[in-house]
DNA sequence: CCCTGATTCGC
DNA sequence: GCGAATCAGG
């Protein structure tokens, strides 16, 4: 695969969006992640960030590589000290679907004006899951959304109104967005709901 | 271990 | 210019 036009518009716009290299390079197609760091810097957008200035990497690795003769170019940008009043663009939640099933099954109306939906409440779940899920979530790592990445399992776990709120963060297995246990009470098969002529 | 970007250097 | 290998870190 080249660089060709589109390609490289749609390396920059996922870059500018905060989208990994990764993420750019699954969606490229054809290319490693590498690739696409490296053409990001030859293209010369490494950083994002408009703050952040990373002021200098002085890390004078004494490598006992053979002898580089390395002419260091003196700084390549400018240094730009934009004192932007805007709060950093914040990239945007990267992580689709931050939004899961919290109540897998919410047949059972809540009381009134009860404002709170988000613990999975266990319905018809199967019982065996539902204790899982309680004994996983005791270990669960608690990762932050910014955290999560598409092997780690996004069950919300806690009031998201309050601090005590986080993702499981698990590992989740291939595809899915959940770990196994939590898979288990997300997707539910189709028990209950017996007939529905569809 | 999973991931991130950064850099180097042979091609 | 390209990107694998490597580095440095979370």
């Amino acid at each position: 695969m080249s660089w060709t036009d589109e390609r490289v518009e749609l390396l920059k716009k996922m870059w500018t969006e905060g989208q990994s290299a990764s993420q750019i390079a699954k969606e490229l197609g054809g290319v490693t992640r590498n690739a696409v760091i490296g053409k990001v810097h030859r293209l010369g957008l490494s950083n994002r960030a408009g703050g952040a200035a990373e002021p200098a990497k002085p890390e004078p690795k004494a490598k006992p590589e053979k002898v580089e003769a390395k002419a260091e170019k003196p700084a390549v940008q400018p240094a730009a000290e934009a004192p932007e009043p805007k709060p950093a663009a914040k990239p945007a939640a990267p992580v689709q679907a931050a939004a899961p099933v919290t109540t897998p099954a919410r047949k059972a109306i809540i009381p009134a004006g009860q404002p709170l939906p988000p613990q999975p409440s266990a319905n018809e779940i199967d019982p065996a899951a539902l204790a899982k899920v309680g004994e996983i979530e005791k270990h669960s790592k608690k990762l932050s959304l910014m955290e999560l990445t598409e092997r780690t399992c996004k069950w919300p776990i806690g009031d998201p109104a309050t601090e005590d709120f986080w993702f499981c963060g698990l590992p989740s297995q291939a595809g899915k967005p959940y770990c196994e246990a939590h898979v288990g009470v997300a997707f539910q098969p189709m028990s209950a709901r017996r007939d529905r002529r569809r």
